[in-house]
DNA sequence: CCGTTAAGAGTTAACGCTAACATAACGCTA
DNA sequence: TAGCGTTATGTTAGCGTTAACTCTTAACGG
């Protein structure tokens, strides 16, 4: 194995320089350092991670969890929070991908292993393991959910604000007769993406008739059930658009449309959220909101790094980010309803 | 912070004994062990891996890199087999996810910071990576995808075999007009699938029309097409099943079939490969062919670990495991065609 | 031209752990 | 009960790096 003291031998320096040579902020004469790094290269000397975190007390490895690795909402919700990720992370850091619910000793993996901790979180449910990371006194940072804590860095989309825009862009294509499918109850996303959809009735004195309004669990059948409830309403009462608390939801709503005859988005027009894979796939192409899924990840990764540094960050603990209106083709102008 | 030395002085033993408490496989009483264990976790004692791995120069880290993340074949890809990577690993081994695509510095990334590789490859592309990897020496296990070198750890799922036995249950159903829509051309797994349909072809003697055989890419967009193609034949020239190279292309080749008024399974069947999530959801559910990714991440993991602890594995480095054929509503049985 | 300062480089020790070797304790046989 | 092999534990050194400190040299003002 190639050492420093190998690179310090054929520099004719001291470890210590060469040493410094690898650590930007050291001071060392810009002539000195590039000798040094190039015989290094040209020996293939790679310091290693294991003597130098010894002495830093660091380990370059930053945790990040998911929910439930399984159910992200879109095919590339992992795939791509990991690739972003890795772009706001220094080169030298690790990303170590877990699953919440699969974490043994958190003692064992995370406490000793990691300098930090993000957790996209999707639920309630995760908050067990925020609470106990917390404890442990690491870098933290909450993604992906609002986390009403302000002694923890959370970063969320603003779903009620997507919603609420989504709802404001059917408004404005002449829609009045409003429905929602609702996504699982006590969740903060189902929550706050019903309260979205309230404020537009009420910003706009909307109509939501009696059944207009179903309780979902954000999967695709439960989407399908809801939409064939609503349907049942006759004509005149039903809603011109529904908006559906996610995309399999809402692919699901289409799916009874279409088992009813009923046309998208020509006699009903249909909304979701999260901008997943077969939303643009879907016939009609869904209409959505697309949360700042990388935008979060981008600064939870920049704030944690901050933390990790022990630098200060602002004030507030709570960053939140705007989602964006995805328009595709299932939202239809009211006037060429059929 | 709480050392081993801490423990030591408590327990009344030396640093060693206290090592050896926690290395599974050092001599020691079993109630030593016991107690110096019970003393390190009271006073929240656990091992530091820097200074561990300073000495016995382990990183306890293994990388897996995907082709590209994004692309993988189904929704649960990546989630599913991180989740099974992890049940494989030790405890003490962390898993750094990444993309081959996002690799700057071999060197710096693997060679440094990862005790063993795991390449779950989806193509030829990505030769370049696995031969750098091997280039560096490090353990290297190669999963997913056939590659053809005695030299390298190889666990891949048998492609033709699944199109095969596909086949041969359409064969069974009374199908003797077949078709296909195949991958991206000179992809092994594009090649393989289609020499197990050629292969189902031959020893069944079954009819395949001009035509009736069509390129893709994988892209539901491409199946679509493909489908728009096939349906072209005259009714009686026309294929009673079509085999998609991947599930994306059958399901683009269902809407394709949706358009054209042509419903499926009661005129044409249609079978796909992977078994992705959508698979099970679309109309009707797709009969398909799962790869055995699971094993094959399990298989992996527990190869790559014996080559870390310089084992030595079965002659062949080539492993290859059966697929399995997933019956759902898209193939009919011939005699039941309208 | 001396004294002060700062830039650049060197010396030394320590980080927490385990491997290798050394020693002590134990249990058995003759 | 001496002698031996075996099992259990202790001692020592070193893994590769950086932090803290020291030393050298050049620059500069008065």
């Amino acid at each position: 194995m190639v050492t420093i003291k190998d690179v310090a031998k054929l520099a004719g320096v001291s470890m210590t320089t060469v040493s410094r040579a690898f650590n930007e902020k050291a001071v060392i004469k810009d002539k000195t350092r590039q000798q040094i790094l190039d015989i290094a290269k040209r020996i293939g000397y790679v310091p290693d991670y294991n003597a130098r975190g010894l002495v830093t007390k660091k380990k370059f490895v930053v945790g990040i969890f998911f929910s439930s690795m399984g159910d992200g909402t879109s095919r590339s919700f992992l795939s791509s929070i990991i690739s972003t990720a890795y772009e706001a992370l220094p080169d030298n850091y690790l990303l170590s991908v877990n699953d919440i619910r699969s974490v043994k000793d958190i003692n064992g993996l995370v406490r000793n292993r990691m300098d930090g901790v993000i957790v996209v979180s999707q639920s309630d449910r995760d908050n067990d393991f925020i609470y106990q990371v917390k404890a442990l006194g690491l870098p933290l940072v909450v993604i992906n959910r609002f986390l009403n804590d302000p002694d923890i860095r959370n970063i969320s989309g603003d779903d009620l604000r997507g919603v609420k825009d989504a709802m404001t862009y059917a408004v404005k294509q002449g829609h009045q007769r409003v429905g929602m499918i609702e996504g699982i109850p006590g969740f903060t996303s189902s929550t706050q993406r019903r309260q979205g959809f309230d404020q537009a009735v009420l910003a706009n004195q909307l109509i939501v008739n009696p059944g207009a309004i179903q309780i979902g669990d954000y999967s695709l059948t439960s989407g399908q059930q809801a939409m064939i409830e609503i349907l049942r309403l006759p004509k005149e009462q039903r809603p011109t658009v529904v908006f559906c608390a996610n995309d399999d939801t809402a692919i699901g709503a289409l799916r009874a449309c279409y088992a009813a005859g009923v046309r998208v988005p020509n006699e009903i027009s249909v909304m979701g959220f999260d901008d997943s894979y077969y939303a643009s796939m879907s016939v009609p192409a869904l209409t959505t909101v697309r949360k700042p899924i990388l935008a979060m990840t981008t600064r939870g990764i920049e704030d944690l790094l901050k933390l990790i540094d022990g630098d200060t960050l602002s004030a507030d603990n709570h960053v939140i980010l705007e989602p964006e209106l995805i328009i595709r083709e299932s939202v239809q102008a009211i006037s060429a309803l059929d």
